[in-house]
DNA sequence: AATACTCTGTATCTACAGATACAATCGGTG
DNA sequence: CACCGATTGTATCTGTAGATACAGAGTATT
């Protein structure tokens, strides 16, 4: 196999702490099936024999998946160097939950699930590292989701708001940060509609509980927005 | 160690494929710490030192997650033979990120997730089958976290109990079955009050969409249900 | 610098779902 | 069989958030 794509899988979450020197030994001897996608083209369908987990070598993909009703629900974008199906690869699914999409000219890699666990004695080294790296690739997933349902799961916009802007101001360790999506995003995130948003927002600059400008937040009221919060 | 614990672990997710006779010597290898703790009694608060993944050999414990509000927010339970902070110690956090609480009496163990990737001679042909368990446990509990989030973002009491009621109709593959869990467990699970749950499937019966006796579903005019769904 | 284009703020109207309260039914227990 | 608690069905009222439309501000592009 053509081995020019170490470069771009170097700084891959699923090869992080692997020597580039090792992950040329590591890819030939995993042999994995590359393949090129055009913008586009569909890379799996769901019922598909879901072969491996994919890595996105170059380009972007999306996943689309579809609930019993037959509609699209859940989308996400994959970028370079990301891995995708690893979920449904190592759940035991033999076919893909999901329809991939080249989002622009791709290649992907697909690894067979068993070989993060097989005993080749030249890769064993590796081994360790590549199913550690794959635990955490899982496990940070699950957080992201977890997060997300807590979300969700809060009812009323405001305590919503007031739950996500504390989150920030704890990751930034500020009361004044700039927003890591725009709010058009940010209303996506949390599942309400942007102009409901935009007035909770707007009644609470009212209120003095905080001040904003476009993307920058500044919490004037911590105490209350905590209060909020937390009802 | 003592290693009476075994049969109860036997069934345990974790060491599924491991033969019982293997279990003991893979248990003597791991040498984990166990310890016993009365109902009520807390085994973790959030901020202490992650020292293992946590197995509940016997009895039953309560997962508290805390968000940056200070308020209380997911919750679960978690049984014998399965596993808890899996998510957290392979994320590489080092402290735990919410309160573990016994709900019974219960002898909890607490394996290192290092030694799930270790490589000791003896154990090294389990380390496989328990790799595959814990990355199989991990991509479960995402599927599961997954479909709780396309429920969520549903829109509409209607079309959510659609969805999920077609959901259930493809998994026993019969236009009647039982619901799975009550219905006021049902309207937590879909985020929704249970009076309002309770008047939507009424309208619904109204309407000749479905019929329904307690906890058992009949869907009259799958067609129409789907439409619902997927709007 | 002039232009599209996207993102944001604001207003009005309406419908849907939550809160609450109560009755009916089910299921287990003595 | 009679009891009690838990679960379920139903009604009314109210408040909140969605839909929609539009104006203004930002930012790219040429």
């Amino acid at each position: 196999m053509d081995l020019f794509y170490e470069d771009a899988l170097a700084t891959a979450p699923l090869f992080e702490g692997i020597h580039p020197a090792d992950l040329h030994s590591l890819l030939s001897c995993f042999n994995p099936l590359v393949k090129q996608y055009d913008k586009g083209e569909i890379a799996a369908s769901p019922g598909d024999p879901l072969t491996g987990v994919g890595i996105v070598v170059s380009g972007e993909v999306e996943i689309l998946h579809e609930n019993a009703a037959g509609n699209k629900s859940l989308l996400s974008f994959i970028e370079q160097g990301q891995t995708f199906g690893e979920v449904a690869a190592f759940a035991g699914q033999t076919h893909w939950p999901a329809t991939v999409t080249a989002r622009r000219d791709s290649v992907l890699m697909f690894i067979p699930p068993q070989r993060f666990l097989g005993n080749c004695e030249r890769a064993c080294a590796f081994h360790k590292t590549l199913v550690q790296n794959m635990l955490k690739i899982l496990s940070e997933k699950a957080i992201r989701l977890n997060k997300k349902v807590a979300y969700l799961e809060i009812k009323g916009i405001r305590p919503k708001l007031c739950t996500y802007l504390l989150e920030q101001r704890n990751l930034t360790h500020s009361d004044t940060f700039i927003l890591p999506m725009s709010k058009s995003e940010l209303a996506t995130y949390l599942s309400v509609s942007r102009p409901s948003m935009s007035r909770e927002l707007g009644l609470m600059r009212q209120e003095k509980l905080l001040d904003f400008y476009l993307s920058s937040v500044r919490l004037l009221d911590v105490e209350s927005i905590q209060k909020i919060a937390s009802s």
